[in-house]
DNA sequence: ATATCAATTCGTTGTGTACCGAAATATAAT
DNA sequence: ATTATATTTCGGTACACAACGAATTGATAT
């Protein structure tokens, strides 16, 4: 269905929401992680992650306190997976994104949490 | 820049902007043609058309009283590119997109506008 | 010159969205 | 049991957006 496309796009439509899926593309996180990267409200991190799962880019598991996120890599929808590729592709040199990937590389859990 | 990118996708996250993107993949159009298949009033649809061209999907061409618009062939943008490639193999099975088409295939300018 | 027609711009309206802090929920630790 | 922590949900605010009709612009035809 044609809104159903239109979703997809949207939930790609937001700066913070192409940063999360490029850092889960780099490793699974939670949301406090996330949050140290984006400089958001916890509450604000939720909604777009809510936004990227309900459109199919991510699933969340739970463990113990925390949730983890992660690429919905078994989402078997084409449109999603190539989405997931090209912005795997393009976003590797946007300054912005580095950055996030060093952050969420140097920060340890159990510190910030 | 990241912003730029969500803008791209943010073109795409409007419904009736996914069927004109399609319906100039078969040929290029004027508004009031567009504006048929789409029902839309005149000036909304020539908004869509204004959010397409600003992000580089399409482009325009004066042509007497009329404005022909058609996809952006010439953007060397490899998102833009990418998207245009993968909506055209995407969206073709889709009902509404295939009324469209025979929409515009059935019509002439010359008798609606 | 003026009337006509395509298209754009403008003003308005209703709806959607990003963000926050506070309250609620759920799990872990003391 | 109580406290602490991670996350979600809720209420509110400011702003963005899709849609329309009316007014405006630009070109053709009379």
């Amino acid at each position: 269905m044609l809104n159903e496309k239109a979703k997809i796009f949207k939930a790609l439509s937001d700066p913070n929401r192409l940063r999360i899926i490029k850092m889960l593309s780099e490793k699974d996180l939670c949301v406090c992680e996330i949050k140290v990267a984006l400089k958001l409200a916890g509450s604000t991190v939720s909604q777009h992650l809510s936004v990227l799962k309900d459109s199919g880019f991510i699933s969340e598991e739970k463990n113990g306190k925390w949730v983890n996120y992660r690429i919905n890599t078994e989402n078997k929808n084409p449109v999603i997976l190539s989405l997931l590729t090209l912005l795997n592709y393009e976003l590797a040199h946007d300054k912005t994104i580095q950055t996030d990937l060093q952050i969420i590389k140097s920060i340890d859990r159990k510190d910030i949490c």
